[in-house]
DNA sequence: ATCGTTAACCTGACGGCGTCAACCTGAGAT
DNA sequence: ATCTCAGGTTGACGCCGTCAGGTTAACGAT
């Protein structure tokens, strides 16, 4: 923790104090491993400053705890460029596993992120960009047909299912969860994908349960597996 | 708001007290809409009570909270059993469906169930209780073989798929959300709800996007509508 | 070299929060 | 009438976000 008084800044470069709260903050939440301890006093006390400083670069604490949330959006974003090309249904598991694994590997921001009262009313452009990215990688999968439907509400479902199962595991880490959870996350993204795939082929009614439980049974035995193993 | 100070309790009737303090507590939620007006001065004074008196029935706020907390698990736990009965895959699609419809009904209580950080190490009576009615009503899916698994997995994924769908509408209204919630939640209640139908019948690997769309196709085609008008 | 300007930052204070130790008060048994 | 103690209250502490106003030092002009 740096106590020693931060050098006063040169003159035009009091922008540079924005960045070093910022990964004062950041440092915060990895070390403490709560919000809670994202204060104003610590933060500034940690870059060296006195606390109403912090005041010369963003609004309030919300601001400053936006602006940590648009680095962790710029953070999903990058994920997903990184794992694009290939099958494109392939491609879109292996996404929603980087999600996944990214979350539960920073636990705190996914909080701060995903579960604080939303402050502004729009989009932050860097969440908006990160979302423009998972709904071309559906786009992607409805032009192989192997998806049907409006890209940015079934990127909307997927993205749900996902990020439900690891809130629930960072909120909820009492409940009984299985041991393994890279294999739940499998599960979730799998259940998802094929949810989807097969929710607009789906007649408005169904049929009873014994014939669906057939026509699922079918459904299983006529695919062949590829040599190359290729899996969502 | 009651400013007026409340008349003592007669002797051996102190929890009546309690009584009034989560009742207003509760009040505070609904009223303002957002978790931050629930402060322990706020709820004394609608208690019509000094602010420490709140300690007589509640270690702290977090124990307080936790108990406003305990009676939303009731109210789901409630509403699992008035969904059960019929087809129960049918009534699983019911009570997902109830569950995202409370959810929406009561955002507030709902953040502040789900996304609030964990307190207590173990699972609290009211929540694993709500937990085994989900898991009952996947159980009788899977004796009907619609559904396949270990039901406590079966019903996690499920729970994590509307849970996600609530949670984000909650708490990332700004997104672009399509006009009709309630198609959305169906959307995802279908989704996941054949998604993990579908998920025990696939092979480890999977053969390329252009067999699976054919094979998804086929799948729809031979499903025939029920009469009855069946739907999860 | 020095001066004035002003960007960069600090001091001190306010009200509100959760929490606690200490005190009061009155209903009901004796 | 008195005693007891459940059922409260009072007042204070330290922490929080926030703000008005003061201080200091970098730099262009002189």
């Amino acid at each position: 923790m740096t106590t020693t008084r931060r050098v006063r800044a040169r003159r035009g470069e009091g922008v540079l104090l924005r960045e070093e709260i910022l990964r004062a903050a950041e440092a915060l939440l990895d070390e403490s491993g709560s919000e809670d301890a994202l204060t104003l006093r610590a933060v500034a006390m940690r870059a060296g400053v006195s606390t109403p400083s912090v005041y010369l670069h963003f609004a309030d604490k919300d601001a400053l705890v936006e602006a940590v949330c648009m680095r962790v959006w710029g953070e999903f974003g990058r994920m997903f460029t990184e794992n694009l090309g290939g099958d494109p249904f392939i491609a879109l598991g292996k996404c929603a596993r980087a999600y996944a694994r990214f979350a539960l590997d920073h636990p705190v921001q996914y909080r701060v992120l995903m579960m604080r009262a939303s402050t502004g009313p729009g989009v932050p452009p860097a969440a908006a960009e990160c979302f423009r990215h998972m709904v071309n990688a559906v786009s992607a999968c409805v032009e192989t047909r192997v998806l049907e439907g409006d890209p940015e509400e079934l990127a909307l479902g997927l993205w749900s299912a996902v990020h439900g199962c690891v809130s629930l595991l960072i909120a909820q880490p009492s409940f009984p969860w299985p041991r393994d959870r890279e294999a739940l996350i499998d599960h979730i993204v799998r259940m998802a994908g094929f949810g989807t795939a097969l929710y607009s082929r789906l007649p408005q009614q169904l049929p009873p349960s014994a014939e669906l439980a057939e026509a699922l049974d079918d459904f299983g035995a006529r695919l062949v597996p590829d040599a190359g193993g290729s899996e969502i």
